[in-house]
DNA sequence: ATTCTATTTTCGAAAGTATGCAATTAACAA
DNA sequence: TTGTTAATTGCATACTTTCGAAAATAGAAT
């Protein structure tokens, strides 16, 4: 009973990469290939600390996997399936958009 | 561009949710079957107000449904999908935690 | 009407999170 | 060692989340 509390606690912990756009928008641009700060930090327009400091939450979460060549780290994401899973989330949420406006559609 | 950015936005939205081990758990209780209020709150051994914020949260978002029958309040997933792409989640965490033991006990 | 049960809402405190910017570290080459 | 490029860290500030207690609401029964 304990220890179900327990996994929900590290499965929450671990999600908690999801409830930010930013980090959801390194995630896709990981999904393609592998990409240093720079790089992620010019293709989202933000600046490279603050791509920096949400790529360390990710690598703590174990969301992604970090490389170094040179003065460079490159990033990549930790495992398919969280990518995987979050394009499914995103399906979910664009179903429940859908029907929300049906139903709205439906009552005029 | 911009409508990429909100997309984004709308799918963290969304995915907020998964960031509460409470919230969790209430998916994979309603996952088995419909449910009202204070059934999930005993179940959780978390007191009512605290369940009906989390319930709403998880309304205002899409995540579940409710139906009312007297004077309860019964709760259900709005889209299964939802559910798939949680365990998703899990496995990749499991899938991730297995990797770094491993990578410990090599070390050793 | 009033009472009961189920649920929601409001408020406020404490803890956690996001962001910008300056300072710092790391690797490498001149 | 100095300079250059790439990335991280520290810190202040603003904002958000969580939760309990108390009050409010909603429907059903008396």
């Amino acid at each position: 009973m304990k220890n179900q509390k327990e996994l929900y606690e590290l499965h929450a912990e671990f999600c908690k990469f999801m409830a930010n756009a930013k980090r959801i928008e390194i995630l896709f641009l990981l999904g393609e290939k592998e990409i240093c700060v720079d790089e992620i930090a010019s293709a989202m327009e933000v600046k490279v600390p603050n791509v920096s400091q949400h790529l360390a939450v990710m690598r703590e979460k174990g969301v992604v996997e970090v490389r170094r060549e040179g003065t460079k780290m490159y990033y990549r994401i930790a495992n398919p399936k969280t990518l995987q899973a979050c394009i499914i989330m995103r399906e979910a949420m664009v179903e429940q958009m859908e029907k929300k406006f049906d139903m709205v559609r439906s009552i005029k």
